[in-house]
RNA sequence: GUCUACGUAGCUCAGUAGGAUAGAGCGACCGCCUCCUAAGCGGUAGGUCGGAGGUUCGAAUCCUCUCGUGGACGCCA
């Protein structure tokens, strides 16, 4: 197993080496006899009456080394090398731990390293620059956002941002669906309105979009222009109504994102795939490697190939692509732009669709695995206990906007990413009003607040002389100050696992650590020594609170 | 029916690259502001980790079966 250079990494790999070294040793004497070293844990014990650090080794090497782990760990005990490791003392634990206590004051060196970094304390270089992109929201730009898109919103943006930290060189995209279907069905929809608002006779199609949003944007474009569109062919007319409406909600959209925190690099628009010829190039690559099939008139891709089902429709017998082969050309698209990972977030309702996007990236001649889906679960709307139908057409969304409006950003944006992605969310406004008060998000704001106004107090005279950690002593220092010392593995946990949940649990821990240590030290105390110490080790947390938050779209507010 | 995800405290959920005595918040109960923000702290009560087998030194975590719930099975997107 590899370490990542992190301040808890590097000392791990310590022990690793330390270890590996101790039984490469008792096996040169002839006292133990394997192969090859298994893979072993160095892990952060539970309990820390168990040590600083704990090694599963000696468990893990007992069938290899036919021997009870506990002997095993005896002879690492006999060999092991404690020079320059840092380690104080090892003890055998339970089935064979090996438990491991770092010599004192290992964590004042862990919070001076940790001020000797400043503002780049949390990165890694997991990522290594690797090019990532992260795909989410892409809502169709039929109508407004919803409670699924704020929830896509919220764990794409801190993903996202997780990614950057863990040291991937990473780009947001909204890919806007701006062709196909939907859009006809779109324009049609408008075409019926706009002629019911000027008071001709139309009929609502049956299946067209009842977003209560349009009307009121007809009602705008009658407003500004009258009735200059009846002048024109229906056909004509209905690309100006589209035209005008797609412009008018992508700026919307993008609005209440922006309010939500959330700013892509990237709005990639389908129509310029179906204009370029993309799409063409892509159907073509496929049959040149032999992945098409001809039935009833239609192009299929032969998805059975791959362990699929069934074949797929490409191209209907109507000449027209499906939007899977818009995707397909889409996700090309996307690697011909020097992407080496990309993640889509997607709604469970998507979940057919992974098996045979990924398959067809496997047809084109990319590694399967450079797809990345996360489904997120549905968020399911209650009203005082009552299931609401989530539908773009009931009209009976709670939009995004309003969620904003009702429980604020940092509580909405808290409460989607603290799940975990494949977990449904049952959400009721008028509960999640009432308990907005609740929200972990303002025990962990409020840690950050409480440190504001103690520095506040503080004044600027307090960093004189050299900073002695060593006085940071007490069961509640320690324990603050080896949570800080985890930022970075967490971030790294967060972005290997691609799950930002683990930061806002991360935080709340964080802040309770923070919220113990205030009510059992003093920061404002007569020894100036000690004040200084304290003071540098709140100012360390807060530092680290308002970077973890910021990963989530959260602000870190200096009063509350 | 097939595929897929989930099922953990009264409620909402963490914990699943196997680890030691399964955690947090809310709710309940008992304490704590002459001192840096009580949106806080300390404590008590509350669990057959849906159920049954299996793999393992060790399983909430992996495998099989089973029950329950959501979702997907279109020439929709």
């Amino acid at each position: 197993m590899q370490e990542i250079a992190t301040l808890m990494g590097k000392r791990r790999q310590i022990i690793r080496q330390a270890v590996t070294e101790a039984m490469a040793a008792a096996r040169q004497d002839g006292k133990l006899d394997y192969q090859e070293l298994a893979d072993f844990a160095v892990e952060r014990p539970r309990e820390a009456a168990h040590g600083d650090f704990a090694v599963n080794v000696a468990m893990v090497m007992a069938k290899p080394c036919h021997m009870a782990p506990r002997d095993i760990a005896k002879l690492i005990a006999e060999y092991i090398d404690f020079t320059g490791t840092g380690i104080a003392k090892m003890e055998i634990a339970g089935p064979g731990f090996i438990n491991l206590r770092m010599e004192e004051g290992w964590l004042g060196d862990c919070l001076e390293e940790i001020i000797a970094e400043g503002d780049n304390f949390g990165h890694c270089d997991l990522g290594a620059g690797q090019k990532i992109q992260v795909e989410f929201v892409s809502a169709n730009p039929t109508g407004e956002l919803h409670m699924g898109n704020a929830r896509g919103a919220a764990i794409g943006d801190s993903l996202a941002s997780i990614l950057e930290m863990a040291g991937y060189d990473v780009e947001r995209e909204f890919y806007v669906n701006d062709a196909g279907n939907q859009i006809e069905k779109f324009a049609t929809t408008l075409n019926a309105l706009y002629l019911m608002e000027l008071g001709y006779d139309a009929e609502f199609p049956e299946d067209g979009y009842h977003g209560a949003d349009l009307p009121v944007l007809i009602k705008k474009l009658v407003a500004e222009v009258g009735d200059k569109y009846m002048k024109v062919e229906e056909p004509l007319r209905k690309e100006y109504l589209a035209e005008y409406a797609l412009e008018a909600k992508l700026t919307d959209i993008r609005t209440a994102l922006a309010n939500f925190g959330v700013e892509y690099d990237c709005w990639f628009s389908e129509r310029t795939l179906h204009d370029s010829g993309a799409i063409k190039e892509v159907l073509n690559t496929l049959d040149e490697r032999g992945w098409l099939l001809e039935k009833d008139d239609a192009i299929w891709l032969d998805c059975e190939r791959f362990g699929e089902e069934k074949p797929e429709v490409l191209v209907r017998a109507n000449g027209i692509p499906t939007y899977f082969a818009a995707d397909i050309a889409y996700h090309q698209n996307k690697y011909q732009r020097g992407f080496d990972t990309v993640i889509d977030i997607w709604g469970a309702d998507h979940h057919g669709h992974v098996a045979r996007m990924k398959g067809a990236m496997e047809a084109l001649g990319y590694e399967r695995d450079r797809l990345e889906v996360i489904l997120m679960q549905f968020v399911r709307l209650y009203q005082g206990g009552e299931l609401l139908k989530m539908s773009k057409r009931t009209g009976a969304d709670v939009t995004l906007n309003e969620l904003v409006e009702e429980v604020g950003r940092d509580a909405a944006r808290f409460f989607f990413v603290m799940r975990n992605a494949d977990s449904l969310i049952d959400f009721d406004m008028d509960l999640a009003k009432s308990q907005s008060a609740d929200n972990p998000v303002y025990y962990v704001q409020y840690a950050h607040a409480r440190i504001c106004s103690i520095l506040a107090q503080a004044g600027d005279n307090w960093q004189q002389g050299k900073l002695r950690p060593e006085l940071l002593s007490t069961e509640a220092e320690k324990q603050l100050m080896l949570h800080l010392a985890y930022f970075p593995d967490q971030v790294a946990y967060a972005a290997t696992h691609r799950a930002p949940h683990h930061i806002a649990a991360y935080l709340t821990e964080l802040a309770s650590c923070f919220h113990n240590f205030y009510g059992q030290c003093h920061c404002l105390v007569d020894d100036a020594e000690l004040m200084q110490a304290r003071l540098t080790l709140v100012k360390t947390a807060a530092a680290v609170l308002k970077s973890g938050l910021a990963l989530l779209g959260v602000s870190a507010p200096e009063k509350m």
